[in-house]
Parts: C-alpha cells; sequence; structure tokens
DNA sequence: TCGAAGTGCAACTCATGAGTTGCACTGTAG
DNA sequence: CTACAGTGCAACTCATGAGTTGCACTTCGA
C-alpha cells in the first residue's frame, strides 16, 4: 500500500477507489471546508479511531489527492488543487462519448 | 445488493463506489465506444467470467449509470444520460470548495 | 418440436479493505 | 528534564466484494 507514495499518480483508477469509501469523501469534505488539518484534529470528528484516519489520509495520499506537510511535531494535510481533474476528465470523456453517440444516432433517425 | 433497483440513485456514493472497479470502468468504456450491447456480447472482451459481468452491470444498474433494455432473448445494456453528472459535481464542488480557500487565503498574505 | 443461445439464481471460495488494539518514537511545552 | 500530545508501525479480526461453478428457465431459429 506504500507503493507509490512518491509519484503524484492522477491516475483516474485511484482517484475513484479513493472516493469509493465514503469517510474519505467525508475527509474531503472536511478538508475543503475547514482547511489544513493535522492527523488527529481530523480524527476527532469521526466515531472510528485515530489509526483508521490515517490509513485513510495514507490512502489519499496515495492517490495524490492530499498532500502532507510536516510542521514540528504535527502533520497538516490539504487537498492537491487540481488533483480531482483527472477523475473530472475521465467521466466527461465516457459521458460525452456516449452523448456524441445519441446524438449521431438521433441523425440518423432524423435521415430516414 | 438488490435493494435501489427501482430508484435512479443518482447518488454520488453509489456512482464512485461503482467506478472504483476497474472491470466496471472498462464496461463503460465499451459501452460508451460500442454503443448498447448483452451482457454475453460485453462479456466476451473480458477474461472473466459471464456471471462476474453479470454482477458489474447489475452494480451499474444499481447506481443508475447503466439502464436494462429486454430485447425478446436478450438484454441490452446502454449508458444513462446524465448519470455520471452528480459525481462531476461532486468533485467540482470539493475541488472548488478548496480553490476558493486557497485564493482567499492568497489574498490575506498580498494584505499583510 | 427441439436444441442452442442468452439470462437468472444460488452457493461457495478467496482476497482485500476497513477497523481495531498495543506499543514505540519524537518533538514541544512546562 | 520530563510528561504529554501527535504520529508511526505491526499484527489481528471481521465483513464484504470479486469471481467461480452448477443448474434452471426462456426465447428464437432450424
Amino acid at each position: 500500500m506504500a507503493a507509490a507514495r512518491a509519484k503524484p499518480s492522477a491516475d483516474p483508477a485511484f482517484i475513484f477507489a479513493a472516493l469509493a469509501d465514503p469517510t474519505r469523501r467525508e475527509l474531503l469534505n472536511d478538508l475543503a471546508a475547514g482547511g489544513p488539518m493535522n492527523g488527529s484534529a481530523l480524527a476527532t470528528s469521526y466515531s472510528v479511531s485515530r489509526q483508521a484516519i490515517a490509513k485513510h489520509l495514507a490512502v489519499l495520499l496515495d492517490a495524490g489527492i492530499v498532500r502532507a506537510e510536516r510542521h514540528g511535531n504535527e502533520v497538516r494535510y490539504g487537498i492537491v488543487a487540481g488533483s480531482l481533474q483527472a477523475a473530472t476528465t475521465w467521466l466527461e470523456r465516457v459521458g460525452g462519448q456516449w452523448d456524441r453517440r445519441l446524438v449521431a444516432l438521433q441523425k440518423r433517425i432524423d435521415r430516414s
């Protein structure tokens, strides 16, 4: 699980896998709304243990969605700007491709 | 697993959960590129069994991403137009919220 | 009418993800 | 210097998702 900790990934596969978990989506919500925070501070808002949150943060880190910044004793987490773009692009590509199919089909119907 | 087969869901949670699996993303790719197909036809492109594909299609169906249309003996699957919108909206909301935070922070820095 | 293709349903195995507990390490504040 | 807060690491349990096999059902074509 600590494989691609170096590269920013940006792979939609990792993004979607990371966003599949409700707790991780909540974490992103909290970070987006409340700004950068450390792991323990984030964990207080949840019913699960701090370790569970730490694992989730590691997943978000691996996916390149979140960035960790060490400040002395604590580690502050923040969202990586533009990191969700890959997922958005994927969604629009698939959705758009299908929509164009429908338009083409409709045209063929109109011509007949 | 056959819970919300009726409602179109549109819940980003189900969308992201469905998109977390590589095979399901592949299925959507195939449908978007090749147009509506039946289960067996879709299954031939994959190394896994037909049943596995059927399960994946059921998940996509539950998430409201895909629609099933019965044509006599076979069931043809197609993408539901606009079904991925909820996920896109979620991504843009979180990403945008964070971006606005950064802009606000930058302004505060500039003023100081 | 009969066989084959396309599906559906059910039980099972196997792997992995989520969560837990326990303990060790490291700065920081007192 | 010392206690504590914030982290990190390592097993372990438990649930669930992915995939499989086997069999029954239905529709279409020869």
